[in-house]
DNA sequence: GTATGCATACCGACCAGTTGGTATGAAAAG
DNA sequence: CTTTTCATACCAACTGGTCGGTATGCATAC
């Protein structure tokens, strides 16, 4: 059976993840994703070099994955709207409706499970982690950019401002969602934020 | 040595404390506990009745001085101040001297840490997690109400609504700062908060 | 002299990781 | 077209070490 290399390593990586993203990685044993996948040791250390390399494994593939969806969204929010700050309303909108209708019981930040366990990760990991946030901050100040370069704010603001407190929002709704059990404490976050907005850009 | 009890306890529980905010619950061991403290296992099995009991008390420690805190910035506020809004600013504005001026390199939120290996505990211990971010929610609550009940917002907001942004911003903040490794993100999510609320707001 | 506050010594279970090996298929040699 | 060669993909069994937890003993305080 040399044919099924790829499926058999994002099975693992998908079971991984399901485990990461409810007991934390340190509390995920490798045992635990070979049960649920019905491997063995040797399909685990021929797919991954170690413990560690499923950690960067598993958050690269969730970043690319991650990052595709993102884009997914400007893109089609650029299509729906010429206007960059209903882009921003629309792209905000998608995102909540993602977060809403998910089937996972309780939705979650890998960044934030990496960073609230940053001890058990190499310098690598943490700094893809780092990078990964900045990149999606960056995105967000560009958009807002474009926001600021055609309304003028009631208040002083910078697009980085806007920025981080989208992410901010996102990742501290995720932890009330999750502490709570319920579906829709991120949704109603981002929902405020919206609330700001139209109160910083009147005209849109 | 039957003396030292309670600072045996409080010597744990603050050994635990750094290091489960640093590698996760389940990454600590009870070892790295007892090294900390040059303690063996009979102290810790004589105050702990296990790990669980640990993650208990651990939590329930956390959250009594946590409340203690916010206690005491409410009742400055309210010395200094005849007006809820301004008492809601200055609350903020300590909570932003105090996560900048830390001396805790990573700070964090042992609730969200919880909740991010919900898997790894008991449901009392997830309850007592879940009613601790509504109590505080509930202070909060109480709070805006005050301001709501003598500022008409702007734009129609409820007081939970905003006292859910308060927490969902302060956590949010903590993930981007300990990924980031800098000092200031949170206190600058905790400033465009009272930007939006000076929109909302514009009396005050 | 009895309860408290610990230390010591130990146990079974589980951990990440290793070993030796097998089935498979594709490419090269005949 | 067949046979050899060899890398790939996986498995079963095992290893040393660490995990949470227990049993016991012994000072000290009351």
């Amino acid at each position: 059976m040399a044919t099924r290399a790829k499926p058999t390593r994002d099975l693992m990586l998908a079971a991984a993840k399901k485990h990461v993203m409810s007991k934390g990685f340190a509390g995920t044993s490798i045992d635990d994703i070979l049960k649920d996948t019905g491997l063995t040791k040797g399909a685990f250390f021929h797919h991954f070099k170690g413990k560690a390399d499923l950690a960067r494994q598993l958050v690269v593939d969730y970043a690319t994955k991650d990052l595709a969806m993102f884009v997914a969204w400007d893109r089609q929010s650029r299509e729906e709207s010429d206007d960059p700050l209903e882009q921003v309303i629309l792209f905000l909108k998608y995102f909540e409706a993602y977060i809403s209708n998910s089937n996972d019981p309780a939705p979650g930040c890998m960044y934030a499970v990496y960073t609230y366990e940053s001890s058990q990760f190499d310098a690598e990991v943490l700094t893809f982690v780092s990078d990964s946030l900045a990149r999606w901050t960056s995105l967000n100040v560009r958009k807002f950019q474009e926001v600021l370069d055609r309304y003028k704010p009631v208040k002083p603001v910078t697009a980085r401002q806007l920025a981080e407190m989208v992410i901010s929002i996102v990742e501290g709704g995720l932890v009330l969602q999750r502490a709570h059990g319920d579906t829709d404490t991120t949704k109603r976050q981002s929902e405020q934020f919206r609330n700001y907005l139209s109160l910083l850009f009147p005209k849109g």
